[in-house]
DNA sequence: TCAAAAGTGTTAACCATACACCCATGC
DNA sequence: GCATGGGTGTATGGTTAACACTTTTGA
């Protein structure tokens, strides 16, 4: 039993954070959506697959310590994350009451290479569809992740961190399809992102496979940045 | 310096939970948002307002922390609270690190006596537009909790709580108008709130002042329930 | 010449917005 | 009879959604 010397007037929970990172992969006519996943090599829950995450240290901010996290665990250097709500209900963690703050990313999973270390065995990603069980309550965090990426996906197309510089319409469009799990209009799609604005004709044609070349485009961040766009729903 | 028999192997960041609660104030011709804030009994801050909040005690769930928060500190015993988001920016608080969770709601502020206790040694509805200097980053919380507030609204009527078991449509819109913060089209307002189905027309008018008496409505929570509704935006 | 993906326009339905006049009442 | 807020309808412009055929290439 190891000495514990950090005490304090009051009870604390434990404060972790949790990370479900998305990558995409898989032919063109076949992209799968994918989501990373540790397996456990310490108790709690040892052997099982877990989303990568841990205790936040102290003065490490949220987002700092789901980064520092990723990257122990996971190997992953860096990602743009986005929080997706705090979860601390009773019971949800056997080690006591833990209270935890999902992050939620979007990555190219083909340019880093998985490194397990710290508390996990092993990283690999997993099809959404192909999950393992998973630990502690992380099957309902997955999926609010999950959900909270499509919401945004749906407000602003996030997901150029996962193209090449140059595309084509059709890449970014199966893209798209993959994470919102829906297939889309073709003439309706590039209509509207040529009008967003966010994407120019680049120089030169992906030319692959039996069929005609296509046109290759870039992300332009600058009209990105601002959104033209009023998100009106309801009756207001 | 009393015992600190809490003790841990690794330090904990303490947690709390801060509360945005908003109502709506003054005569149906000039409606004002007003939040719940508390003068701060304890060191820091002591003498300071602040949002109503505290330390989430162990095995706690979150909503229940902020909602027995609110109690203990304002006298005010239930509330719908919605989840704004975990902040953990070290240097937030002079005490340590402590991570909040910011919860947001509304309610009708004349149903319910304020009642300090507590570390408060007052509790009273301030006008969002005349706010006093705010303890520890609150006003940057209050800020973000408003703006929750008001997106959601956008989304969905969810401002039934503040209203009486039957109120005409005027009143529907004061109320609306004085949260979202801008004055809506009249015609507009009540064709869409009527094709929405979350009113049915209540026996009986509203008789006052030396004009045409009003319709009455009430709410139907059944039609509320389920949003018909595709929040669309982008292209998608 | 065939298969396979790239590329392209139009239409109809729906939704958001803007806008002006009569109605019922109390004083 | 007038001041006050209650109540109503329509026209316009923009957005969404559905839909099919031609083009270019490699094999």
């Amino acid at each position: 039993m190891k000495r514990k010397p950090y005490c304090y007037e009051w009870p604390r929970p434990g404060v972790t954070v949790d990370i479900v990172l998305f990558t995409v992969a898989g032919a063109l006519s076949d992209l799968r959506l994918q989501v990373l996943l540790i397996e456990r090599n310490e108790p709690p829950w040892r052997g099982q697959w877990a989303l990568p995450g841990g205790f936040v240290r102290e003065n490490e901010d949220l987002p700092a310590a789901a980064l520092r996290e990723l990257e122990e665990e996971t190997g992953i250097p860096e990602a743009l994350l986005e929080q997706v709500e705090a979860v601390g209900t009773p019971g949800r963690d056997t080690r006591g009451h833990v209270i935890t703050v999902v992050y939620v990313g979007l990555i190219a999973g083909d340019r880093h290479q998985l490194r397990a270390r710290g508390d996990a065995r092993a990283a690999r990603w997993f099809d959404v569809r192909e999950l393992p069980t998973l630990a502690f309550d992380h099957a309902e965090l997955l999926e609010r992740g999950l959900r909270h990426l499509q919401r945004r996906l749906r407000e602003e197309p996030v997901c150029f961190e996962l193209l090449p510089e140059t595309f084509t319409l059709s890449e970014l469009q199966a893209l798209t399809e993959a994470i919102l799990g829906q297939t889309l209009d073709r003439r309706n799609f590039r209509r509207k992102v040529q009008e967003q604005g966010f994407i120019a004709p680049a120089q030169g044609m992906r030319r692959q496979g039996g069929h005609r070349p296509a046109q290759l485009y870039r992300f332009v961040p600058e009209q990105f940045a601002r959104h033209p766009r009023r998100p009106r729903t309801m009756p207001f």
